[in-house]
DNA sequence: GAACTGTCGCGACGCGTGTCGCGTTAAGAT
DNA sequence: ATCTTAACGCGACACGCGTCGCGACAGTTC
């Protein structure tokens, strides 16, 4: 079912395999954290932790392994969406947060990223964490129909509408590495709100 | 100027040199084409190439660096934006032609991501070649203006309408994963024109 | 607390990658 | 046709990555 290689032996999940487990995920973010994904190497890794290599390897087989075990710890926090009042503030809050978390040097996601195009596990991880971001933000849609912002009886698809908001994000800051906008995040939440209004959501066809 | 480390010796550019040139990149994308990104290698280009390791190496330093000058190559050949008579129709096509080519197995353009997140250069000649692509396809929404298509008074930003509209083709299919949706293309092209109808990306705000 | 066994530390090994120096070949110049 | 030298072929080398087998240690059970 799960991905991760042998990262938590149910055998022996006592005090020092989980002691050894929480250094090398430790290690993992530092690590992450300094010298970006590039200089992520399964040998610094264990070396950070206090470990040693064969230990690393024989738990996480490579890197994409530790990537998945740190991607599932991500997801298990638990995460808000935000919720402004309006539509529009909802995703435009949104879009700030996913723009600073890509700006950020080293940024996290992006590590995340490119190592999800070495590793079939880190990439499926990367879904399964992403894909239930999108189901929770759903409910910004929801309210936002409760409030009237949106017509009730031309159902909005509540993913199209959350992608067509953040994608330009992704898109201009790791595909096109562009600079940085400040306006960015409220203008492609303010695009994706008017095409709703406008029904390009709705299942009918145009 | 140029990215490129040493691809093209300005010395002597004859007869040989140009053909070793010739046979590694073909090499390299026969190579992408059969193992994908990640089974490019400098030693596989190499021997697919018929030449030696060392050659490879000090011409082109790295993958990244084969990478770059394929990428050049790319872009020297002309590519025309599409013409249907609409904006709508236009932007469906253009999007059919990008999720064609993420879709396609092994695909080339997905291989130039992934190995960008490896090579500042690699990156860099991938932003100029979608740079281009993007200011070339500005005309689509000159021509939607001429038409009456969009409003003249309030001038629509070509750019941000056009990412837009080809953003949550890239977002689905290379960052989330999702298997291919035929109507997407048409989805996404119709959500960034209305959206642009109601003045989306026009510079006033609100 | 004593036996059992999962997990780790350790060192050696094979392998692929990238570099270097030298000799050879061939492109460009006279 | 001859010379100069840029570019290539060749083999050897160093280095880092990943694997393996063995012994030691520690968590679990009785």
């Amino acid at each position: 079912m799960t991905d991760t290689p042998d990262a938590t032996p149910d055998r022996r999940p006592g005090g020092r395999t989980a002691r050894v487990r929480a250094q090398v995920l430790d290690a993992v973010r530092a690590e992450l954290a300094e010298h970006g994904h590039e200089g992520l190497t399964m040998e610094g890794v264990a070396t950070r932790a206090g470990v040693h290599r064969a230990t690393v390897y024989r738990r996480w087989r490579d890197v994409g392994g530790l990537l998945v075990d740190v991607i599932d710890a991500a997801g298990e926090i638990d995460w808000q969406p935000p919720d402004t009042g309006s539509l529009r503030g909802d995703l435009t809050a949104l879009n700030q947060e996913i723009q600073q978390s890509l700006v950020e040097r080293p940024s996290f996601a992006v590590a995340l990223m490119a190592a999800s195009f070495h590793s079939a596990p880190a990439a499926r991880a990367q879904t399964r964490l992403w894909t239930d971001r999108y189901a929770q933000c759903e409910i910004l849609v929801e309210r936002a129909v409760e409030r009237g912002e949106l017509p009730a009886q031309h159902p909005t698809d509540a993913r199209s509408l959350l992608i067509a908001a953040t994608a330009p994000l992704y898109h201009e800051l790791v595909l096109l590495r562009a600079e940085r906008d400040p306006r960015l995040p409220e203008r492609a939440a303010r695009a994706a709100v008017l095409a709703a209004a406008a029904g390009a959501f709705s299942d009918a066809g145009s």
